[in-house]
DNA sequence: AAGTAACCACACCGGTCGGTATACTCGCAG
DNA sequence: CTGCGAGTATACCGACCGGTGTGGTTACTT
């Protein structure tokens, strides 16, 4: 409920525990960090943790939220600054290289959370499949607007690229895999 | 200790302890499953599973070493199978589609053990990232063979297209992921 | 002055976690 | 016939899990 609908503004305590569970499920996964080691880091007691988030499930829900929407607006601050329909779709991919490049060695956290949220129920869910939906049709937008031939198949594979380089960079240590991604991404569209 | 080093047959309590732990861990995530579970639905005592395989890190291990074994001679075969370089290559995307064929929608287990086991100690990740560092040189003989101008750079694109068809499959619920993927090695191959 | 939202401290709940200990039975090889 | 590996059953361990309840203290409204 609290999680994503609304827009309550935070109370000062829970602008605190949602930072901290934010940076601890990222870096430590979210089966593994427990509501009381989130409290203590946040100098909270866990009474105020749920008053706030109600269940641990609705903070993970908040804590993906919070990173999509922060992801949006980065994204969004790259395509607006590029210039021409096929620049914007490649702005992606050094929204993304930027992204990354703040130390991260962690992956994605909506892919994470695809893969740690084994119930299909779970609110977080949502936002994760949310924001790949978006990511797509981000993709079939810019696509489109470059002339793609087949708009929908170029947005398929743009993800794929995307998504790719993420993870070849996290799992397989390929250091370059988003300018790759970005140099393949190219050519796809210069076709 | 036991778990990837020796190839000890394994007594047939330790089979049974293996295949069931492998279906949870994949299913349901290692984190999430516990190993009184395991030896509930393998038929066998806690007692048995220590026995055999010493600590729950020595199990993840080892299913994921059984796991690797079996996607290497899976890709194998499809590799050998094929007639010419370009077809080589392009034959891991067949290989990779066939595999998920079989109503996995959970990814792949290597890219899960990363985003689950956070302890870079953990002797289950070298395992995945050995299985990804093996795709990569399979990748990279194979686009030399098929006369790349650069094999390193192509490699690292086919890795992100082979990694991103998975993820793009199973989080963002591109059903064509690894056919897209395919044709975009096909054209990388091409030039 | 009364009410209320936000927080604190602390104690507690049933359940599960990974892992160990003890003691016993079975089949098989020396 | 004896020893041993493999397996059974059961009980236990401390630590942690998500979550609740009680009671008290601020601080800002109305």
């Amino acid at each position: 409920m609290t999680a994503t609908g609304t827009e309550r503004p935070l109370t000062p305590a829970g602008r605190r525990v949602l930072d901290t569970a934010s940076r601890l499920f990222y870096e430590r996964g979210i089966n593994t960090v427990g509501m009381d080691l989130i409290a203590d880091q946040a100098g909270v007691t866990k009474k105020t943790v749920y008053d706030r988030f109600g269940s641990k499930d609705a903070l993970v829900a908040a804590y993906l939220a919070a990173r999509d929407r922060r992801w949006r607006a980065w994204v969004g601050e790259y395509t607006a600054a590029a210039e021409g329909p096929r620049e914007r779709a490649l702005a992606v991919f050094d929204a993304l290289e930027a992204w990354m490049e703040g130390l991260d060695p962690r992956g994605c956290a909506m892919v994470n959370a695809c893969v740690e949220l084994t119930d299909p129920d779970h609110p977080g869910l949502r936002v994760a499949h949310e924001q790949k939906r978006w990511t797509r049709e981000l993709f079939l937008g810019l696509a489109a607007e470059a002339g793609a031939a087949d708009p929908e198949e170029t947005a398929d594979a743009l993800l794929v690229l995307h998504e790719g380089a993420v993870v070849a960079y996290n799992t397989a240590g390929v250091r370059t895999a988003v300018r790759t991604a970005r140099r393949v991404a190219g050519d796809l569209l210069s076709r």
